[in-house]
Parts: structure tokens; sequence; C-alpha cells
DNA sequence: TATTAACCCTATAGATTTAGTAGATTCTTA
DNA sequence: TAAGAATCTACTAAATCTATAGGGTTAATA
């Protein structure tokens, strides 16, 4: 299952995208429009911060936005900072490997045999699009 | 991630579907073998009994076997009694579809969007997986 | 009838997720 | 320089899920 923190990071990330310029958006904004715990977001939108995708601004005026347009944002970033490891067993991560203490040899294994299609497959669509690609009224163009 | 009952059930099924007779195994041989806690093994079983894919005897010389060949036996409908449903959220699950509640419009929803494609793509994959696929020293024969 | 092994029910420690609360800090504007 | 607006930080808590343990019951076999 999808966490809600990437569900609600997705969604915010989107609703950034949407906006015409780069003006700062409010937490509050976004959490209205979006229907999410602002006090929650806040703790998203702050490790997004963290990660590199957005910057923020205080005091009146101020708020988050993209650090980079759309088409830049890749998914496969993202939901790695937001959702983890994409891999559902940690011995077929890429970025988060670790061998199973109780599986003597992962050649063998029939977990890890069909997990590393399943990561490759979802590796496959994270890769294909970007934050652009999500966009609402933004048909997916084909590669 | 991945549950330990999905591992298991998997790794389970994968023991059984290595034997060379369809004798009943018990559940401790399967358990020390794997190194799963013998008592978690017994639900989890139990379960993969209860929809069909495995049938057990009682008394001496019982256990557990399979009810079909393992190319018989589809990754689809074992993930689905393990793991739940495959989309990683309900608005795109077709066997388990809810809407969401907070989101006033799938398809402009960037989540939706998203998630649908990872479902295709992970359903690809366990459709085009058997049991007998992921068996040990059998090489997956391209369809 | 004794043994064996699956079956079934209950409970629980621990981890994770999803927030809510309170206050501090920083920036902008007037 | 004061006031207000917004982010930032830290602590807490409820709710759920996960993995496992315990103990008694039922059925098959020898």
């Amino acid at each position: 299952m999808l966490s809600k923190k990437t569900k609600y990071g997705l969604k915010a990330l989107a609703y950034l995208g949407n906006q015409k310029d780069r003006k700062p958006v409010q937490i509050s904004e976004i959490a209205a429009h979006e229907n999410i715990s602002q006090k929650f977001l806040e703790s998203i939108l702050l490790s997004l911060r963290k990660s590199g995708f957005l910057s923020s601004k205080k005091g009146k005026g101020g708020g988050y936005y993209l650090l980079k347009n759309p088409d830049q944002i890749y998914m496969t970033d993202v939901m790695r900072v937001l959702e983890g490891p994409i891999a559902m067993v940690p011995c077929v991560s890429l970025n988060f490997y670790e061998s199973c203490d109780d599986c003597p040899d992962e050649a063998r294994c029939s977990v890890h045999k069909l997990m590393l299609q399943v990561r490759d497959s979802a590796l496959a669509v994270y890769r294909n699009n970007t934050l652009q690609d999500i966009l609402c009224d933004t048909p997916k163009e084909v590669k």
C-alpha cells in the first residue's frame, strides 16, 4: 500500500507543478485544496525541501515552490524520498540493498526471482514519468 | 514492502513445488528448511488451503500438498491471497476497488495516473509467472 | 487406543503510520 | 521597530498492522 505521506507528497508536488509561475504557495492553500491535514503536510513538504525538490520562503507572502521544472523531476527520485525503496524486498533493492538473513542463496530464491522482475517493471514506470507527465490535462507523450 | 506473510507463503509454495511427488509435507519440515516461525507458517498455510492452492492431511504422515501443478498456479492469484490488492491505491485496484474520499476527480488525479501504470506493470509480471517459473533451477521460458 | 500432526482461537509486544499540540523562529511589511 | 504571517522543531498519542506465542481440539494412522 502507498502511504498517505507519499500520496499527499505527490499531490502537493502536482499542485505546485500546476501553478503558472513559481511564486511561493502556502501550506494552508495546498492542504485545503487537496484535503490534507495541514500539520501532516507540513512535515512532508519539509522532507521534500530537504531532499532538494522544493524551496521555501518564510514570512508574509511565503510558502513552498518547486526548484526545478516539472519535466526535470523524476518519479524515481520522488518515490525514493517519499516511499523509500522501490523494491518490495531489500535483497533486490538497488539503493537500499540488504541481504536476507534467513535466505542461504539469493540466486536460488523464489521470492528473489519474482521480486526482481517486479522491481524492474516498477522502475521502468517511475523512470518514464516526470512530474510533468502526471499533471492534470497533460496527456502522457509516448516515448 | 512485501510482508513476511507473503514472503513465507511464496517460499512454502516453492518448497512444495520442488517436491518430486505430492506426498504431504509437514509444517515443521517446511519451517525448518525455510527458516520460518512454525506457528506463523501454520496460519499462512491455512489461508493458502482455504483459497484452494493447497490441501492437507491430518494425523501421522499428514501435512500439506499442492492441489495443482506448479505451472497452473499463477502469481496473480497467489499475491492477491497473500499480500492483498496488487494496486498500491484502492482507486486503481481491479479486485478491491474503492474510490478515494479525498479526491474529487480520479481522471485528473496525479496519484491515480501514476499508480495505474504501476499496477499494470506489476500485473504484467504476475500474470507472466507461475509457481513453476520461480522454482529453483527452472530457467524462465520466454513467452 | 495411543500417537501424531493439522486445526482453531486468543492474546500480545513491537513497530509503523498518521496525525495533533505547543511553541520557537524567521521574514516581510507598515 | 513592531506586528503579523508563515515556516520550523519537538513532543505526544491514537490507531493500525505485523509477527509471533500459547494452548486446547480434531482427525488420521498404526
